[in-house]
DNA sequence: GATTAGCACTCACTCAGAACGAGTGCTAAG
DNA sequence: CTTAGCACTCGTTCTGAGTGAGTGCTAATC
């Protein structure tokens, strides 16, 4: 069993190590923490530490490191997520209380949360959630090639490419263009796809299968949305820590430019709300990332579906800030613009 | 002045050190280059090259390796911009034909420099040109806020938040939006804001200072469009390079995520539409850019303004190649495209 | 006059050994 | 359980010798 003060000692050593990048040894514990005790008895505890695997040893002799199992534990045992200080809760509101459309938001919450954190920020785009139809423009690039464009009353625009089997002509797609908002205009995503499969066979039937290329791929949109996007910053916070990746963040920077890797890894991420999800090291190995640890929160925007931000940073970082910060923005995007 | 055979041995030198990233001294250029003299020939042409600045030593007594200066020379001089191969030529039309809109499109056109390059690829958001207006939809954010969408019927969607001085209801907004795509629609961008402010006269009066705030707005929109922004990919490819940054890549990434940097440089270089332009090293110094390259070209995509691309690398890079791929790139945009 | 062979010289790089010291692990006493 | 004491480990730093790639110069050769 690992005792009351070893876990403390564990603390310590991960608060020392993150800050000075070195190896911490007995002595420096006992120098900077009022422990009461002598340097000795901080060496036994660290024994016991070691047996558990929560730190180890880079040389046979020199000071401790915390493993990933150990950033775990004082993760979910020895730290308190402080709140954020006054000044930097007053930058969230200024700075995110500007944004006029979804797409200059996200920009900025995405260098704040970089800003705050000194970390590489990333922003998942949420889904259209509950949002209505506004309008749906067709604009013919050539004959068979038709650009869908998706207004939603949440002020998003969508636009996604058609390939039709037969071409059209200006004046039916006018006529298209009328029937499709006819229909459409003013239901939520999900159904307005359903309406328009629905109506197809009360439209003239020269136009049927064309419209329903259109429904098919109005569908598609309303389903993949832009919940495969990613907003990203902070780049250059990744390099500066480059020291702390063993192997090169060359990886990382690969993972964060495919996108779909860290995609599937928020997928996997917690959805509540109000939690900030921490994955370590190793944990993400199955993602080529691990040596990289993962700070996530999910958010939700007013008439928009639940989505994840979060940050990306060497194992070695500071979990309770990263984690404050995380929280602090993805609570205000939820709530302070929720009541708007 | 600089003898025939000494230009060529600094292309040998240029080449050799581009390859191999090691100082290169007279022995090994005989050896691989067929100069037909000896390496004490070399090496006073190589004391001239010195002289002139073009080679410089890293140390007292080691190969040599180009300034600044040199790459100028070899570039204008000495490098021929060998097309690429017929493989990659395929590359490019298979690649970048099938792409949809103009989003798509400059994001498969970038990462498809990167690919080719291995370097860090930039494109920067071509303006609208010529395109006309096609719909006009107005959003409701709030009372006073009002999201105005363009749509051009080059397909291109832009939006923009427009702040009222007082509030417009459902009602009035509708009027004006059927309004507003009378007077704009069908006109070219440029156009579509004079006729908007002509029209304030022949208006509602109580609609005529939303419509004020609206028609600026649009100006803005045509105006300012998106000349404003950079579409980047091959990240990576600047951290596999940054052995060659002796500082580090920091202010390179930094530079690319300030996006602002990048635009002035791109602003300075030639808009001639078939010329690859090459900044090197210190020409760059006034961005921050001392140790970078920069290899760009213009391009423009029918119905739109003439824009650039190019890519940012260590001044160490395979200039040739670079330029090779840059034009191919950037000629296809301008003319495959522009004769569909 | 250009080219070349020969040679002394420079200087970064590598390696081994010595000295150093932070830090541990263990033991025995408090 | 805690602590003082001490031997031991091992990475780090420093030094000096040795090595070799590569130059620069000079004098002979074409």
């Amino acid at each position: 069993m690992v005792s009351e003060r070893s876990l403390a000692v564990l603390r310590a050593i991960v608060q020392d190590y993150v800050a000075s990048r070195e190896p911490v040894g007995s002595k420096s514990i006992v120098e900077r923490h009022a422990f009461g005790v002598s340097a000795a008895t901080i060496r036994n505890d660290m024994a016991l530490l070691e047996e558990e695997e929560l730190i180890a040893a880079p040389h046979t002799s020199s000071g401790r490191i915390p493993t990933d199992k150990g950033y775990r534990v004082f993760v979910d045992q020895l730290t308190d997520v402080r709140p954020l200080s006054g000044a930097q809760r007053q930058a969230i509101e200024t700075f995110l209380g500007e944004s006029s459309d979804l797409d200059e938001l996200l920009a900025r919450t995405v260098r704040l949360i970089a800003q705050l954190t000194n970390q590489l920020a990333v922003v998942q785009y949420p889904s259209f959630g509950s949002a209505r139809v506004r309008h749906v423009e067709l604009i013919a690039l050539a004959p068979e090639r038709v650009l869908c464009i998706l207004i939603t009353d949440s002020g998003q625009v969508e636009q996604r490419l058609a390939e039709l089997e037969e071409p059209v002509d200006e004046q039916t797609l006018g006529d298209l263009r009328v029937r499709l908002n006819e229909i459409a205009g003013g239901r939520a995503m999900a159904d307005a796809a359903d309406a328009l499969s629905g109506e197809l066979d009360n439209v003239d039937p020269r136009h049927a299968a064309v419209l329903h290329t259109l429904a098919v791929t109005l569908a598609e949109q309303a389903r993949a949305q832009r919940q495969d996007r990613l907003v990203v910053a902070g780049a250059a916070n990744l390099v500066r820590t480059e020291q702390d990746f063993a192997g090169s963040i060359l990886g990382v920077i690969e993972a964060i430019e495919e996108q779909v890797v860290l995609l599937k890894l928020f997928g996997e991420m917690a959805t509540d709300e109000h939690a900030v999800t921490v994955r370590i090291g190793r944990e993400n190995a199955s993602f080529g990332l691990g040596e990289t640890s993962v700070v996530s929160s999910a958010f939700a925007i007013p008439g928009r579906d639940i989505s994840r931000l979060g940050i990306v940073g060497p194992t070695r970082m500071d979990y309770s800030h990263s984690m404050a910060a995380v929280r602090a923005v993805a609570r205000y995007l939820s709530r302070t613009l929720g009541e708007n």
